[in-house]
This record gives structure tokens, C-alpha cells and sequence, in this order.
DNA sequence: CCTATCACCTGCAGGC
DNA sequence: TGCCTGCAGGTGATAG
């Protein structure tokens, strides 16, 4: 599930690969993956336009191609690969060439100039791409909604102004991007154990001392990601992709049952608004 | 406005 | 072996 640090692996990535090059074709092979849902108006808005850059927010990923943001959200699995080789394969079935496990789950590509091709892979058709003149893009509503990330030049007292009024769990609010933006499933509860705080916290039970706390960890959660994450991009033959993931060490997520790295307590697993949710019972207490 | 729940998808692990 | 169930989880729509 890339969160914050993933997508920014995958921005810097993905700007080294094809910043620069030219778009030829678009194809478009699960309609739904794309808002417009329609192959020929991408393809109208994007062909025989240069990458200028990439940007990021959140977890979303915004792909300046002339006039036009690509907007991208990977949402669970969705992967970008970059082939090298020269390629004249514009249809579905063309890339039989590859594993036919690893073909159906390409939904999106597109085709350079320069012979290259940029695919998209998404074992479960969550990820999501949408097409908004550049100038627009932050105007748009679902942009407005976000919230702040952890690295925004926030007021000391952000989240307690944006959680005290509010009766959910300090899980929920992490997860909540219109709040704070750039957490997943796996950093949440990685900034509940930086700063001691059980998942299941009311909001309106924190104090300013914990909201403040809770700030200083999920950047501290982060940037250890992003500097994890910095230099990897992997390599197979012919092809590269960037997922993001890296060997990043993880305290609680994952480790259900294991020893708590400060007290030795085994790690607890329940679910919290139907998310697997890990802590240590003893060094996060509930308040 | 607020919070809760479900739909979207597929692969895979575990039970029997 | 093979079928069935449940879990994985980010977001947006919908319900209350």
C-alpha cells in the first residue's frame, strides 16, 4: 500500500525516467481506471505532448503532459514500469510476450516518441487516474478537500484545532487525509507507537501536548521512509518499475505477536474501523 | 455538519 | 486435491 514515502520513491523515480520524453499514444485497456473513461478523449488530450514534470501531494501523483495533469493515485497495488525496448505494441494482446499473469493486470500505457512505454499494473483495478487542465488542478474540489502533510509549515496546535471537536478514534483520524495527508494503514500505526498513544484513542480526548507529539512522529515515521526509500529503483531485464518499497524498519506494523522492540511486550493485532491495527498494549495506553 | 458502512477488485492463506 | 471463506486496505458514494 504505498503511502507518502512510496508515492515520493515513485515521483522521483518516475521524473527520471520520462520528464523530457514525448507522448505518442495512450492506451487505455479498463475504461474505469480512468475518470474520462474514454481512450480517444485521453488520447486527444495527451498525444504528441512533452512530460514536464512530475509533482506530488499526498498520495497523489500529478503528471504535467502539455497542457493536461495526469492525475494518478496508486491506491493499493498499482505499480508504473518502464520498458525500454523499442515497442510498436499498441494493443491489449500484444504484450503476450510477457507472463499472461503479469499482461491482464496492465490497464493503462503510454507509448513515447523515443520507443519507450510507460505501463501501468494494477492487480486490483483500485488505483486511479484522472485528466484536469494543469492550471485547474488545484482548484478542483477532491484537492481542496486535503488536508496538510506532516511537512507543511504547520501551526504547532493544527491537529489539536482539526481533532478536539471530533469523536473518532485516533486511527480513523490518521487515516483521514482531509486531517493530515500522506498516512496509510502502516504509518498510522507506526506514529500511534512513536508517540505512545493507544489506536483507539478518542479524538477529543487528546490534549495539545499529544497532537503536537503526534506531528513530530509522523514526520519522524516519514522521513525515516522517504530516506529508506530514497535510492530504490529496481531493475529486471529490458524493464524498471518503482513501487517504493524498500527495507524499511517497522516497529509495530506487521509484527503481531512479536516482542516489543522498548518493553518485550508481544505486539497486538485487532481491527479499528475494520483495519488490522498494531500496537503494544503496554507502551500505548488508552487514555 | 457529522459518523458509519459498503462497494470496488483480485490473490492468497487457512480450514476441512 | 479442491472448494469455500475471509482477509488485505484507500477512497468515494451512500445511508442514517
Amino acid at each position: 500500500m504505498p503511502e507518502l514515502p512510496e508515492v515520493e520513491t515513485v515521483r522521483q523515480g518516475l521524473s527520471k525516467w520520462i520528464v523530457g520524453k514525448t507522448v505518442r499514444l495512450v492506451r487505455v485497456y479498463y475504461p474505469r481506471i480512468v475518470e474520462q473513461r474514454n481512450e480517444f478523449e485521453v488520447n486527444s488530450r495527451l498525444s504528441n505532448q512533452p512530460v514536464h514534470e512530475i509533482r506530488r501531494r499526498g498520495k497523489y501523483l500529478m503528471i504535467h503532459i502539455g497542457a493536461e495533469a495526469l492525475i494518478s493515485h496508486l491506491r493499493m497495488e498499482g505499480r508504473f514500469y518502464l520498458f525500454e525496448q523499442v515497442s510498436d505494441q499498441t494493443s491489449p494482446i500484444a504484450w503476450s510476450q510477457f507472463e499472461p499473469a503479469f499482461t491482464k493486470h496492465i490497464h493503462f500505457a503510454l507509448f513515447f516518441t523515443d520507443g519507450t512505454t510507460l505501463i501501468y499494473h494494477d492487480t486490483r483495478k483500485f488505483g486511479r487516474f484522472k485528466l484536469v487542465p494543469w492550471d485547474a488542478w488545484e482548484e478542483e474540489r477532491w484537492y481542496q478537500s486535503l488536508g496538510f502533510e506532516p511537512f507543511d509549515d504547520l501551526p504547532n496546535d493544527y491537529l489539536y484545532k482539526r481533532l478536539h471537536g471530533r469523536h473518532i478514534t485516533l486511527k480513523q483520524a490518521l487515516l483521514d487525509q482531509r486531517v493530515l495527508l500522506g498516512l496509510g494503514n502502516i504509518y498510522a500505526d507506526e506514529t500511534c507507537f512513536d508517540a505512545k498513544l493507544h489506536p483507539l484513542t478518542k479524538t477529543s480526548r487528546l490534549s495539545r501536548k499529544d497532537c503536537e507529539a503526534l506531528l513530530v512522529s509522523s514526520q519522524k515515521v516519514l522521513r525515516q521512509a522517504l530516506k529508506a526509500g530514497g535510492t530504490t529503483i529496481r531493475t529486471f531485464e529490458g524493464h524498471h518499475y518503482f513501487d517504493g518499497y524498500f527495507d524499511n524498519h517497522l516497529a509495530v506494523y506487521g509484527r503481531t505477536d512479536e516482542p516489543c522492540e522498548v518493553c518485550g511486550q508481544p505486539i497486538r493485532k485487532i481491527f479499528v474501523a475494520s483495519r488490522g491495527t498494531h500496537f503494544c498494549s503496554n507502551c500505548q495506553r488508552r487514555k
